[in-house]
DNA sequence: GCTCTCGTTTCAGATAATGAACCCAGGTTT
DNA sequence: AAACCTGGGTTCATTATCTGAAACGAGAGC
């Protein structure tokens, strides 16, 4: 693994829940040594990818990232470009929509728009890679992989696919299934395997080449999504997940047949 | 230089007019060898930092970085902790405020707020880093550095300093004089140094081990920038920076004088 | 006072990185 | 049609950077 490839890592340990990271703890969960992790956190520092804490003295996410984040934003405007298709969608359905887009065999949210629709929502965030077999993202991108990269995606998770909720499918193959009938259906359809309570139902987004690059979603509380309020949230996906493509500069979207 | 910083620097060459960086520009921009910079493209892409653009075969900056951006944010919510400072600030001053962090050697603009009081406002964004000598959140930051700390900062420069207008200044010796003024008076003022016809009034802000971490200003168009309103905009920016570094746990601010 | 944990430094040996040279492809010029 | 130019990509002998075990100092807890 390349030196670059070791630095970056480190930045994928930080989350919500661990907001600052120490040396030992760093060690602990990387299996590398101090020496070398206080080299690499050096660097990231003179950088400004990472700054010390001066109480903890431990890092936490730099300021750099947010100035690079914005310049994405300005030079690659996905997130206000996809802003009003997403709208349009939270309107149709009352729910929460969310755009994804799949890089580096992880699934990151780019844009949310909620609904006020109703009292409840489903809150979700864009600071989590989102797991590629829990949800109805990663089963909409996985259904429009060729199938040997769905098994190299998946596969390569030793003692199971990670567990999120009592309901969440750690077997490789039920995903590749379920991913297979969402491959049919058009449109990929969990129930609480991410989030307990909440059902999530999203189509696949294509790129300029035609490669799937992400999905569109809703995420709804289970209470409101019954069979038939899943079959019309999954059209209204399907026609955004279009839209979104052809923005993208998706040639002719893939043939899709209705469920 | 390390390897890693190798890589991360490649980060630095996009800008707005820059979006898409092809390898052989890379090259030339960098003095570095093609397969080098292959080999960290690779890593960077691995890891969503940046992905390949399909049609031009360069990369662009990648969503690993939105959602790093976005977690920083979740966890060092400075953004929106700053934004009731820096709206009341705009309010007050009837002109565009913002927070600026100083790290790595580099002002990256953390939050911004317009103020609807005018028809016309300065526009500020996120992506660029600011720089030091001919801004006034610059001028701030060396006023309360250490002397020396000022002359690293700036001395470094081969060929003097990067001219933005016709009034920038580009020799050393006046921008730590600048600076000195800036001191003594408490807040720093810049006359179309950076943009033209833009004047910038900043003050320092403080982070919890009490060392100069950023700055605080308004920006004005110079028309309605005279003496006695740089003055009243000078003790708003001060009063705010106190507010601002508490929220850092700055401990008791350094004093000031007024002007 | 002793023990434990954490962060930091050192440096001989190891490994990943380096970049000159070469190749291929596409476009432009002669 | 041939030559030239530019850009992207690969190779591998050489070398610069990386590695991490060991040691140390500091602070906290018992």
């Amino acid at each position: 693994m390349s030196t670059i490839d070791k630095a970056l890592e480190l930045l994928d340990l930080f989350t919500e829940a661990r907001a600052v990271l120490r040396l030992s703890e760093a060690a602990r969960l990387t299996g590398r040594d101090k020496a070398s992790l206080l080299r690499y956190f050096a660097a990231l520092e003179r950088r400004g990818f990472v700054e010390r804490d001066s109480e903890s003295r431990g890092w936490r996410l730099g300021p750099a990232l947010v100035r690079l984040a914005a310049l994405r934003e300005t030079t690659w405007p996905v997130q206000s470009a996809a802003r009003g298709i997403l709208m349009a969608l939270a309107d149709e359905t009352g729910e929460t929509a969310h755009l994804s887009h799949f890089a580096a065999r992880q699934l990151i949210n780019l844009a949310i728009v909620e609904s006020d629709a109703h009292p409840t929502r489903v809150r979700l965030g864009l600071s989590e890679a989102l797991p590629l077999h829990a949800t109805a993202s990663g089963i909409a991108v996985l259904s429009s992989l060729p199938e040997a990269a769905r098994r190299a995606t998946l596969g390569a998770k030793r003692g199971g696919l990670a567990r999120y909720t009592a309901t969440t499918l750690t077997d490789p193959g039920e995903v590749l299934a379920q991913a297979a009938r969402a491959q049919v259906q058009g449109y990929a359809v969990v129930r609480g395997t991410f989030e307990a309570d909440v059902t999530g139902v999203a189509a696949p987004v294509f790129g300029r080449g035609g490669e799937v690059c992400g999905a569109i979603a809703v995420a709804a509380p289970s209470a409101r999504a019954g069979t038939a309020e899943v079959a019309r949230i999954g059209q209204a996906v399907m026609s955004a997940a279009v839209r979104v493509s052809h923005q993208f500069g998706a040639p002719i979207p893939p043939l899709r047949r209705d469920g």
